[in-house]
DNA sequence: CCGTTCATGGGAACCGGTTGCCATGGTGTT
DNA sequence: AACACCATGGCAACCGGTTCCCATGAACGG
């Protein structure tokens, strides 16, 4: 029996009782599952379930004490492989941990990321991931802080996931990986090279993954007893265009380097069609490395060096770590490794 | 006044009604907004919100009549670059009108994507996006036909997004692009430079993507007279490392081809990266081709010949179409062209 | 054959909000 | 000064479920 498509007619656990003849109650007992109710009243409800095509509210649900949880998950842009990737293993263990999983990305914009957190407060997830760097203002500590404080008091759980952690004592699991170790180890092989003069290619100036790159960057050449020349160090945003194009104009000014790493794979891949462009050749020419492994990176011309960040692994860390925290227990605070994954864009620098 | 951080304990809009010294209903109507409420009483209750920092339940709200309205995106898998702007464009078209947006991973599984249709519809979701191909199969057909009933009698919507479409009569808003258009002048195009043995890299063999595509393949063949090589279909995945898997093996069975087709440029990135392992020349000794133009395949040494699909418009498309839909109007159904971007990957066939 | 027990299902309170309706009291009008 | 009126805010019903508590009747034991 199927209902005319047509009229808005969802309908109510009443409707159901009322067709099969038993009380509200009873409907709900059978669906719930656990109740004792006998053969033949169960018969008739499902039937009127199925007759009815019946749903039960997840909303009224929820706030009856039963239903699904709920945990978010805030990034910047969902467009970008990482992010996507970490998405992805968010989703699946949410889901594996029977949590439904709701994903706002924030266009990088401050005020959507507290919109969001604030929506997703009101929706009493259980945990908020919140994902991607940001500027490591006193104001965004302040700022965070607070939105930790209120998720906490209302029984949530805040999660910072590759971004700058809090003061002690802010209530925040903080899921990192390595990043500026990555950069160190990835500078340093492309130093050990004999390359004298790196290119930078970072992200914005304010970015704490960008910076932590960077750091990485600038502590592989001190180590070495070097100190970097600091017009080799550029910024952008983290998009193969702002690669592309930043590539272009360090081409232009001529800035005398015989390497280029880049604070992304996607900023890399832009830089590396640009040298292609002014005709030289990676690595014969010029070295070029990246950071984040996409998948991707395997198939740029030359196969791009670059630095693996576990981001699906960080994504599933970030939900289990949450959900599994007890209210008053320590604050987690977890660190994964990353490890650089040598390709063939990076070589000795040209014989002169 | 900060509360300390500890104890779950949420407030209720009773809690702040008790410590602004008035009643429920007007601590609603002060945050409602449009009640007039004396300044005074408006004073102690906004306090009262910041002193306990209340948020209403989204939850009891919805299930109150207001509330904001939600709206469900399922795809296969949010690490599919193409997935991911459709994504994009869900998520702010959304967002810009004042919908919650959940996004849903089903990694290809169609239970998955059965329990989370029935998930959304509990949700009381105003619109379930269902994006990515699928079998097109009787079962198919009937089960959407059946999701697509059931969401309109709850006041919800199915919208089908570069799917095939079902039935008429199916209360369905579908969205689609010329899949299978695109395909057919990106391989005249190939044709038309004088390749006459074009390797077709396609998806999984009842995936409808894929089916359109290769139609797409298989016309512009008829289209000159030409009948191909039924040797010459592959199938594989929507992977670079399908890609590079199907590459590799059409290359050792030395299947005789000049040009390669590849049904996404994910595919066409492994494919190219197999065809530089055999020391072949792109577009010298094989042309190339793929299907979907994302950023990266710019980036791909040559840059990829491609077909441009307007994802992030298509995603936005979907939702506005169905947010906008009355129910007992007719279904809409939009198709977005398609247009080939030539790059470097296609030239002529080696001269012998 | 009767009393106790257990399986079963109904009634009602509750979850946390919104809103229609009505009581109250201060203000403006004549 | 009396009256009407309007601004304001409380009460209670309702949204759609869940679950505690209790009534009922059948089955079972003695």
């Amino acid at each position: 029996m199927t209902r005319k498509s047509g009229e808005a007619n969802r309908s109510t656990i009443r409707d159901v009782a009322l067709r099969a003849g038993v009380s509200a109650s009873t409907v709900s007992r059978v669906l719930g599952g656990v109740y004792p109710v006998s053969a033949a009243t169960r018969g008739s409800v499902m039937r009127a379930v199925r007759d009815l095509d019946y749903v039960a509210d997840a909303r009224a649900k929820a706030i009856a004490g039963a239903g699904t949880p709920t945990l978010a998950f805030v990034l910047e842009d969902i467009t970008g492989p990482s992010f996507a990737h970490m998405a992805h293993g968010v989703e699946r263990e949410a889901t594996r941990l029977g949590h439904l999983c709701l994903v706002c990305s924030t266009e990088g914009d401050v005020r959507h990321e507290l919109e969001f957190v604030e929506m997703m407060r009101a929706q009493r997830a259980a945990a908020v991931i919140l994902v991607g760097g940001s500027a490591d203002t006193p104001e965004y500590r302040e700022r965070t802080h607070r939105m930790a404080d209120s998720l906490a008091s209302a029984g949530s759980r805040l999660v910072l996931c590759g971004r700058p952690p809090l003061d002690p004592g802010a209530p925040v699991t903080v899921i990192e990986y390595d990043n500026e170790g990555g950069a160190y180890t990835l500078v340093a092989h492309v130093l050990a090279q004999g390359h004298r003069r790196v290119l930078f290619l970072g992200g914005r100036a304010d970015h704490t993954t960008a910076l932590g790159r960077e750091r990485g960057y600038l502590a592989a050449h001190r180590a070495r007893g070097l100190t970097p020349d600091e017009s080799l160090v550029l910024h952008g945003d983290f998009t193969r265009d702002a690669g592309h194009r930043l590539m272009r104009q360090a081409l232009e000014d001529d800035l005398g380097f015989t390497a280029v790493v880049a604070a992304t794979d996607m900023v890399a891949a832009g830089a590396l069609t640009a040298l292609h462009e002014a005709g030289l050749s990676v690595p014969g020419d010029v070295s070029l490395a990246g950071y984040d492994d996409i998948p991707f990176a395997r198939d740029l011309h030359p196969a791009l060096t670059t630095v693996h960040v576990p981001y699906e692994e960080l994504g599933r860390l970030a939900v289990r770590t949450a959900l599994e925290h007890t209210p008053g227990a320590a604050d987690e605070h977890l660190l994964l490794g990353t490890h650089v994954v040598v390709r063939d864009s990076v070589g000795p620098p040209p014989a002169r």
